[in-house]
DNA sequence: AAGTCGGGGAC
DNA sequence: GTCCCAGACTT
């Protein structure tokens, strides 16, 4: 039997029941698959259904405002996507007539549709045989046919990208292409996969070879810089909140935060604090601040280790107050804005009132 | 070819 | 702690 047929096999017994499996209309499924980029199904999901629920169409996405886009995305992370899934939806809408591209080549002119997003929409939507390359074909691939060269390496990407084409099910790229990814995430699992129970078993090189853990092979990525961050929590008694958006190049763009100082090392005192201020803050509002939280909090992502303070100072109106950057902002529906998750837990746990 | 971009869950 | 997730984009 062969290879697409096994998976295909499988795969009619275990898929999982998916809301973007109910349908081939490509605006649910751009989005979904833009959704799970790097993300776990189980973690995209909720995000899905509430995409869907505020947009319905790609002209609802397109009309929407790229802060409240943001702000429903917040916690999902890796931001550059929302942006570019509103610049999208902005396109396809206006230039396209609401009507998406229909063949790999030019769905992947589409700014935030790479080569994996591309196939996915160009063959559950328009049978178009193209192969599907993600983490889990990767994982699939490398050991059944037992190939040690690293994924994320030039020479992996296209030698798993030509295979990938070999194995299509070009009959139905559809099915082959959910069978796979499916397979990989349920079955050939990354961790300690029940290799007793696998239909590939008996052909599986890395099963044969005991090599199972070994792939596939992945090259290094550089370590984590670490950095302090110094957030400045200026409010008033009428509940308003200062907020500057992140623009320019860095982390969590056009997301919001509280003004940032940042400090080469962690703040101890309120004189460290002011002597990394880099006039964000006017002098007399920073001479006031408190330490809100005794010991830095650890926000991990994939490429950097934040440790972050926030400092709380109160004053009497914040409409008052002399000297501020007109760059700043002043709200008391700090609930509209999308900020990065430690900013939001801090929110949640600081419990402002309006 | 290497770096940048988030957050969470499994182990 | 480590690894990975329905990757894409920039330099």
């Amino acid at each position: 039997m062969k290879f697409h047929n096994k998976l295909t096999d499988w795969y009619l017994v275990n898929a999982r029941d998916l809301p973007w499996r109910e349908t081939q209309d490509p605006y649910p499924i751009w989005l979904s698959e833009i959704m799970l980029q790097q993300t776990r199904i189980n973690q995209g999901l909720p995000y899905f259904f509430k995409f869907m629920e505020a947009f319905p169409t790609v002209f609802d996405l397109a009309g929407a405002s790229e802060d409240k886009v943001l702000k429903l995305w917040q916690g999902l992370g890796y931001y550059s996507r929302a942006r570019n899934l509103h610049f999208t939806a902005k396109y396809v809408a206006h230039e396209l007539n609401g009507v998406f591209p229909t063949t790999y080549k030019e769905l992947k002119q589409l700014k935030g549709v790479g080569d994996y997003t591309a196939s996915a929409i160009a063959s559950f939507c328009y049978q178009e045989p193209v192969a599907v390359v993600d983490g889990n074909v990767y994982r699939v691939l490398s050991r059944y046919f037992g190939i040690d060269t690293p994924i994320n390496s030039t020479e992996g990407i296209k030698e798993f990208k030509s295979l990938a084409e070999k194995l299509l099910d070009k009959k139905q790229p559809h099915i082959y292409n959910q069978a796979i990814m499916e397979f990989g995430a349920l079955q050939c699992s990354p961790k300690s996969p029940d290799c007793d129970i696998c239909p590939l078993q008996v052909d599986c090189v890395a099963f044969q070879q005991n090599s199972i853990t070994a792939l596939p092979r992945k090259l290094k990525k550089t370590k984590v810089q670490e950095r302090n961050y110094n957030y400045i929590v200026v409010v008033d008694k009428e509940g308003q909140v200062l907020l500057e958006k992140r623009t320019g190049k860095g982390i969590w763009k056009n997301l919001y935060q509280f003004p940032l100082i940042e400090s080469t090392k962690t703040c101890e005192t309120l004189e460290d604090l002011i002597s990394f201020n880099d006039e964000s803050l006017p002098q007399h509002i920073l001479e006031e601040a408190s330490l809100y939280n005794e010991k830095p909090i650890k926000h991990v992502l994939s490429h950097r280790k934040l440790w972050v303070s926030f400092w709380i100072v109160e004053v009497e109106k914040l409409k008052l107050v002399e000297n501020l950057s007109k760059s700043l902002l002043m709200t008391n529906q700090i609930d509209t804005f999308a900020v990065p998750v430690v900013i939001e837990k801090f929110i949640d746990a600081y419990g402002f009132s309006e």
